[in-house]
Formats: C-alpha cells, sequence, structure tokens
DNA sequence: GATAATGTTCGATC
DNA sequence: AGATCGAACATTAT
C-alpha cells in the first residue's frame, strides 16, 4: 500500500530491471485498471521503450520515446512484479508488459483500486492521475505551505494527506511527521505558525527521506519490485502502536490512537503538543 | 462474521 | 463558494 517513499522505491526498481527494454505487447487483464479504457494501452506500444522514470507524490511516470507518457497509481495494493519466462501470473495479474529478453512486467492489485493511463504527448498534466495533485512532498516550501493552512479549521494531519496542498504523504508517514515535529496532530492547520510550520516542513522532508533510504515500510502487502519488505517498519515510532509505551527516552507516555478525517491516526500525547513543538 | 487495511473521489451538508 | 464529512469503490487478512 504505496506512499511516496514506496512508489520512489518501485521507480528506482524499475529503472534498474527495465532501463530502456523494448515493450514487445501489453496484456490488459482487467479493464478496469487502465484509465481511457483498455484500448487505450494495447494500442501502439508495442515496440516502445521507457526513455525516463519519474514520480510526482504517489504517482509513477513512466516517458515513453514516442513522447507519451505511462502514469501508474497503485493506489491502496497495487504493485510491480518482474517475472521470468516460466514463472506463473500472480493471482491478481491486471495488466502484464512483454519486454525484450523474454521478461514480463505485471501490475498487480488484490483490491483494483489502482490506476494505469496513458496520455498523449505533452497532455500528462490533463490525465485523471496527476491533474488535482500539488507538489511533491519532498520538497516542502515552508512559505507555500503556512499559505495553504493559514485559513482552514481541519486537524492537521487531515491536511498532510490531502494531495493537492503536498504530493505523496499517506495515512502512515503523516502520523510519523507529527510525532517527529512534536504536533498534536488533531491541532487545527491555522493555529500554525511560520515556526512551526518550518520544523513540519523539516520532518516531512526527514521522515520521507529515511523512508525512501530504507525502501519503504512493509506492514502487510507492499513488497518491492524484487519481492522484497521494506526497511522502514522498523523505524515507525507510533504508527500501529496503540498502548505500547513511547520511544523517546524516558517518556512515559503511551501512544494513543483517534480517527482523524476517517483514518487511523496515533500519538504520543505527552510528546505531542497542539500548535507548539517538541524541543 | 465483523472489522480494518499504507488511497482517492463523490455527493450531501454545513 | 468553499470546507468538511461519510460513504463508496473491492478484496483480503485477522
Amino acid at each position: 500500500m504505496p506512499e511516496l517513499p514506496e512508489v520512489e522505491t518501485m521507480r528506482r526498481d524499475l529503472q534498474k530491471a527495465v532501463g530502456r527494454k523494448v515493450i514487445t505487447a501489453v496484456e490488459v487483464l482487467d479493464p478496469k485498471a487502465v484509465a481511457g479504457g483498455p484500448d487505450s494501452l494495447t494500442t501502439g506500444l508495442a515496440g516502445r521503450h521507457v526513455r525516463s522514470y519519474d514520480r510526482r507524490g504517489k504517482v509513477l511516470i513512466l516517458r515513453l520515446d514516442d513522447g507519451r507518457t505511462l502514469l501508474l497509481h497503485p493506489r491502496m495494493t497495487g504493485r510491480f512484479q518482474l517475472l521470468r519466462p516460466h514463472d506463473e501470473l500472480p493471482r491478481h495479474a491486471r495488466v502484464v508488459f512483454h519486454l525484450s529478453g523474454g521478461q514480463r512486467l505485471v501490475f498487480e492489485d488484490p483490491r483494483r483500486f489502482g490506476r494505469v493511463e496513458l496520455r498523449p504527448a505533452g497532455e500528462e498534466e490533463a490525465g485523471t492521475l496527476l491533474c488535482r495533485i500539488g507538489p511533491d512532498a519532498t520538497r516542502c516550501d515552508a512559505d507555500r505551505l503556512r499559505e495553504a493552512l493559514r485559513r482552514r479549521r481541519t486537524p492537521i494531519k487531515a491536511l498532510l494527506l490531502d494531495q493537492t496542498i503536498l504530493a505523496g504523504i499517506g495515512n502512515i508517514y503523516a502520523s510519523e511527521i507529527c510525532y517527529r515535529c512534536g504536533l498534536d496532530p488533531r491541532t487545527p492547520s491555522h493555529a500554525l505558525r511560520l515556526p512551526e510550520v518550518r520544523q513540519l516542513a523539516a520532518a516531512t522532508e526527514a521522515v520521507l527521506s529515511e523512508g525512501i533510504a530504507l525502501r519503504g515500510t512493509t506492514i502487510s502487502d507492499y513488497r518491492t519490485v524484487g519481492g522484497r519488505s521494506g526497511g522502514f517498519q522498523k523505524r515507525l515510532a507510533v504508527y500501529g502502536r496503540e498502548g505500547e509505551i513511547c520511544l523517546r527516552a524516558g517518556c512515559p507516555g503511551r501512544i494513543q490512537r483517534v480517527v482523524l478525517a476517517g483514518r487511523s491516526t496515533y500519538f504520543c500525547s505527552h510528546c505531542q503538543r497542539k500548535g507548539r513543538r517538541r524541543k
């Protein structure tokens, strides 16, 4: 269930494993997986290769050698797997890209929320997957962030999940980011002043880059293209730790769970205060 | 069987 | 008009 660090890991893995291999054919096993209809993918992809592997937020951006762009959003359970010639298709295979050399790149997705979309040259931003998202969260500008927060009453953690403000933060990293900068996730956004927003921006960049360095977080489903688990689950300070003791040395607090914007949210009420950061 | 799951979008309501 | 909330989407695992 990928967020920014997991999609970035996918991007790096694909760049390395697929590189400029030629796509010889595409099979769409689940038409629902393709925004714009299955024919949009099967027409004219044969003979093409990926010229560059890019990403914005949780969206993979594969630029093809003919100028078109293949966009992919894994949503909750989408992932790529590289199969060797005699490997069987995974149970939830949705789209299969046949590559020169006999390998197959499979997009699999049990819950079927993920989407692939092929955009014409110069029109990728207008597609359904990119048109609603803001700048990538790895480059988190504090002044811009503050402007986005100042007239909103929503809890700060809910705003971190708003992809139009910053693209890429999901439910795990949102709780971890709030913990990192000592901010109560329920704090109304407009209560943050510039110093706190700066702390928040710094915490966002720090947590995401650690997530990337450890190749993402595996709690149950997420696997890298090579089928391996990520490593950031070992570093989670609050997510999924309801009732456990806070990891900060000497802190007597226990991790609490509340629901914000319909999603589980974890925090230490001792370390995390409203509108105030931890020293 | 009920519940929750790392995501987004839509419609209803304020 | 804009903000906000809950339901919906679909499937699996506990």
